[in-house]
RNA sequence: UGCGGAGUAGCUCAGGUGGCAGAGCAGCGCUCUCAUAAAGCGCCGGCCGCGGGUUCGAGCCCCGCCUCCGCGACCA
């Protein structure tokens, strides 16, 4: 029997459930659901990233060790899965999986001996010892990324710490590197062979650029001395496995790849059973998926994924990403709240192009359930079951017009042959089936809400309510009603994936025993409905929402929240920081941290690739490093007004300005703010000025000091410092 | 600035190989009453991003440009 084995990524265990967990974890679920219905044996993973020091970071700000901080997150999630029916006691994923247990640790063990056992495709071995080389600032204790350090005082100097405005030290770790630059070739061909291997097309593309463009090798290990809540690295106990690495081994880890134990917990080889598997993901995290884990398995000399297939992200309704600090991400408990699972699930797969991103606030998704679902399906749903419980008793009529009553039923406009009906079904059961095996969710659903307005208008022209005056008319009133009946059963039938629960419902509705859990959509064969049986009590199965009252009460839950997290903001912010990266989807090694940048593979700049480990400067929860007033001299600020401001052609971020400082000849001073400030609408502003930095040359272009602004959220957002009165050009700030 | 995608009704989007601009939602009107004030019918709504070109004919093909998004680059 063919098997179908559907992965989302495991999120990374530093940030509470959002969005983006919910997403992804429906698609999955919704398309292990539809395989399963279709006669494969199905396995659907999800779970946890769990190592690493933003993990460590993280447990650190709340007093918890990183294993209790770890089974919080953990339980939070399964809370939150469990709430939308996402868990196995709902028919939802298979196994949980956490990075942290015993049988990854050997099964990833293993993963590295073979891929350092074996050669890249190119004759050289996969994994080798190399030094990373970093800027390391020693009062500081850390690694600086080149966008942390100041630029060095005499040409060909060391960077300085922008703290202690001293020479960084050039400082080697040595790690262990995965050869990822041999595998161009092969991944390119992996590509060329396969053409859907990476979903949707677009991404595909982008891709096959990345790689032709080259790829730069990685580091997979740490210093256990700098990160110790990891994988050891197998045979050398001095260094640990980096994130990604020892991540992405999970999907084959869970079912049982060389685990030992893990096989004997499962009882059976899941692995022959169902590798490869399908792994969806958020567009953020593709790369790693499409090019790093497919070069990890053929190191390892394992089978390659069945596919790998990205969707996009939930934007707020001005096309930004939802993110908790921005409070513009939806809340899963206020959803919860105000919606019915069923609904969310249509919504989330019926609103979103599948592959692009898309905008959402509460109020769509209200308005999308009122209309597709309380109006549409349930409506239907209600109208035809009350028919039945009227005129017939609660029993399914007849399906066909006897041979007498086809004249008088054609006068009345009813076909007495149901044909043309069962083929519009059968053509719209196609379209979905075809278009969920093309990732084209929301075109299946279209197509189905389709029937659904063909079998309305069906009735109204049809007139139930007259044909129910005359008893003459009884043979093809029943017709009608078997008629809307049937295809009612064929809908639950496809949308069982979609919202289990209440496609069970109309099922039972229907008189029909248990659940469509297990129909083939392509058994579907017209006239299944029995007649005769008794259909269930009429219960509205998507009650009508209040669009006035659920906003304003969902508002005033937002209004709410703000407050009491302003509130308990100064405990509170670090947590939020970590977590926003992750907001959107999916992230195993959110891409918080410096850590992860190295391990991005491909066209990494030379300094970037090398930047240095886990050592992402901490937040500034009060001061890092004292220095003292001598420090603090030799930083000159000054006061300087905005003569002129232009962009800096060619470059999206860089704004150039010629800024009077007091002295005879104006400067000229770049910044990286273009992204947020209107260059003519800074002209007259008064600036403070770092006025004895070293120039340094920006896009040809000498910058001859610094502007100083602050530094606001998750994105770093700079606002300009500025005063509140009145001050003179050249004022020197002490 | 390199590569890729997109720009069509208020919103979300459809419009294989050129042939009278479409659907759903939202809005307005009418009809009906079995139904969750639902459903059916109708109306409203379009410089199809802009400018050229090819053609009897261009939303579609060609050239140039603008804007947005993504991935890079560059840079915070």
């Amino acid at each position: 029997m063919r098997t179908f084995y559907v992965t989302t990524p495991i999120y990374y265990a530093n940030s509470l459930p959002h969005m983006g967990h919910l997403y992804t974890t429906v698609v999955a679920d919704f398309l292990s659901r539809f395989w399963r219905q279709r006669g494969r044996e199905t396995y659907f993973l999800t779970g946890t990233d769990e190592h690493g020091t933003n993990i460590e970071r993280a447990s650190a700000r709340t007093g918890r060790t990183p294993r209790e901080h770890v089974d919080h997150i953990v339980g939070e999630l399964k809370k939150m899965f469990a709430d939308f029916g996402l868990d196995a006691a709902h028919g939802g994923y298979d196994i949980f999986m956490r990075t942290t247990e015993p049988f990854h640790y050997e099964g990833a063990a293993e993963f590295w001996r073979r891929a350092a056992a074996r050669p890249t495709p190119k004759g050289r071995e996969n994994i080798y010892k190399g030094f990373y080389e970093g800027w390391f600032c020693a009062p500081c204790a850390t690694f600086k990324t080149e966008a942390e350090m100041l630029p060095a005082a005499e040409e060909g100097g060391s960077p300085l710490c922008p703290v202690h405005e001293r020479p960084l030290d050039k400082v080697s770790e040595e790690s262990y590197f995965f050869r990822l630059s041999d595998y161009d070739e092969a991944l390119l061909s992996l590509y060329e062979s396969r053409p859907d291997f990476i979903r949707p097309e677009a991404r595909r593309n982008e891709v096959v650029s990345l790689v032709r463009g080259g790829l730069e090798d990685v580091s997979i290990s740490r210093l256990k001395t700098s990160v110790s809540w990891a994988i050891p690295v197998p045979d050398d106990p001095e260094h640990t496995v980096y994130i990604w690495f020892d991540a992405l081994i999970n999907y084959i880890t869970a079912l049982g790849w060389d685990s030992e134990s893990r096989r004997a917990e499962a009882g059976e080889d899941l692995f022959k059973k169902f590798w490869p598997g399908l792994h969806l993901l958020g567009k953020d995290i593709l790369r790693q998926h499409a090019v790093l884990w497919p070069a990890m398995l053929m190191a390892a000399d394992v089978e390659q994924p069945a596919g790998v297939v990205a969707h996009g992200l939930w934007l707020d309704q001005t096309g930004r990403k939802g993110s908790k600090t921005l409070g513009n991400a939806l809340e899963l408990p206020t959803l919860r709240r105000h919606f019915r699972v069923d609904a969310v699930r249509y919504f989330l797969l019926r609103e979103m192009s599948f592959g692009q991103d898309c905008k959402v606030d509460y109020q769509v998704i209200l308005e999308r359930s009122n209309s597709d679902l309380a109006s549409g399906l349930g409506n239907l749903v209600s109208r035809t079951l009350t028919m039945i419980h009227k005129y017939f008793g609660g029993v399914v009529p007849a399906p066909d017009i006897g041979e007498a009553k086809r004249l008088l039923a054609k006068r009345v406009g009813v076909d007495s042959d149901a044909q043309e009906l069962a083929s519009s079904l059968e053509l719209v059961r196609d379209q979905f089936v075809q278009n969920v095996e093309e990732f084209a969710f929301h075109r299946a659903l279209e197509a189905a809400w389709g029937m659904i307005a063909r079998v309305d208008k069906f009735i109204s022209d049809a007139k139930p309510w007259e044909l129910a005056k005359s008893e003459e008319h009884r043979e093809t009133l029943g017709a009608v009603l078997y008629r809307s009946a049937e295809t009612l059963r064929w809908l639950a039938v496809m949308l069982y994936p979609v919202m289990p629960d209440s496609s069970g419902a109309i099922w039972r509705q229907l008189g029909l025993e248990a659940d469509p859990s297990g129909f083939d959509p392509k058994g579907l064969r017209w006239g299944g409905l029995n007649s005769g049986a008794s259909v269930g009590e009429v219960a509205p199965l998507f009650p009508r929402i209040d669009k006035a009252k659920t906003m304003a009460e969902i508002e005033s839950e937002m209004a709410q929240r703000m407050e009491t997290e302003t509130g308990t903001e100064a405990a509170a912010a670090p947590a939020e920081h970590s977590g926003a990266h992750a907001t959107q989807a999916a992230v195993p090694g959110a891409p918080t941290a410096t850590e992860v940048k190295p391990e991005q593979p491909p066209q990494q700049g030379a300094t970037e690739a090398q930047a240095p480990p886990a050592t992402q400067p901490q937040p500034p929860e009060g001061v890092a490093t004292y220095i003292t007033v001598e420090d603090l001299v030799k930083v000159e600020l000054k006061v300087g007004e905005v003569l002129t401001a232009e962009r800096v052609p060619k470059s999206d971020k860089l704004l150039r300005f010629t800024v009077d400082v007091g002295e005879p000849q104006p400067r000229q001073i770049l910044a990286g703010i273009a992204e947020h400030y209107e260059p003519e609408k800074l002209v007259g502003r008064k600036l403070v000025i770092v006025s004895n930095l070293k120039p340094r040359k920006l896009r040809g272009f000498e910058s001859q000091g610094m502007v100083l602004a602050a530094s606001v959220g998750d994105e770093g957002r700079p606002v300009l410092a500025t005063f509140a009165e009145e001050v003179p050009n050249g004022a020197r700030l002490k």
